[in-house]
DNA sequence: GCAATGACGCTCT
DNA sequence: CAGAGCGCCATTG
């Protein structure tokens, strides 16, 4: 299945999105790296607030480098991302955070390969 | 083309 | 570990 090609930065953040494997979640730096975008963790997060409601991008897998959802309140998005990330697996801790450690996905690693991984 | 904005990251305290 | 300050880069007006 031939990837479109990216016409725009956006797409370009919403293509590595995509390839966040379920039950896992990464940061916005790390998205931003992964596209190409260096240090602009800023426009990962703006292209996510772009995003329409009916994307089928998992936005919520994405998060801030301390796993915690940086969702503005009043929005009720920051909830609707915590609900859909424990619907994935992803457990919070009790001050609302995720251990990276455990859940934070690196993107493409080249160590390991041959299985898949996802 | 310039100025302002923003779902952030890293470093120091 | 938690809080505050500075730097980063692309999109929008």
């Amino acid at each position: 299945m031939p990837e479109q090609a990216p016409e725009s930065t956006y797409d370009r953040i919403y293509a590595v999105v995509r390839k966040i494997p379920r039950g896992k979640v990464s940061t916005y730096g790390r998205v931003a790296e992964i596209a190409g975008l260096g240090r602009a963790a800023r426009q990962v997060g703006y292209a996510m607030a772009a995003l329409p409601d009916h994307t089928t991008v998992p936005w919520h897998r994405v998060v801030n480098a301390q796993g915690r959802i940086s969702l503005r309140r009043g929005t009720g998005g920051d909830l609707e991302q915590h609900f859909r990330l424990e619907a994935e697996g992803v457990v919070f801790d009790v001050s609302g955070r995720i251990s990276l450690e455990r859940f934070g996905w690196s993107g493409p690693r080249r160590k390991r390969g041959t299985s898949g991984g996802d």
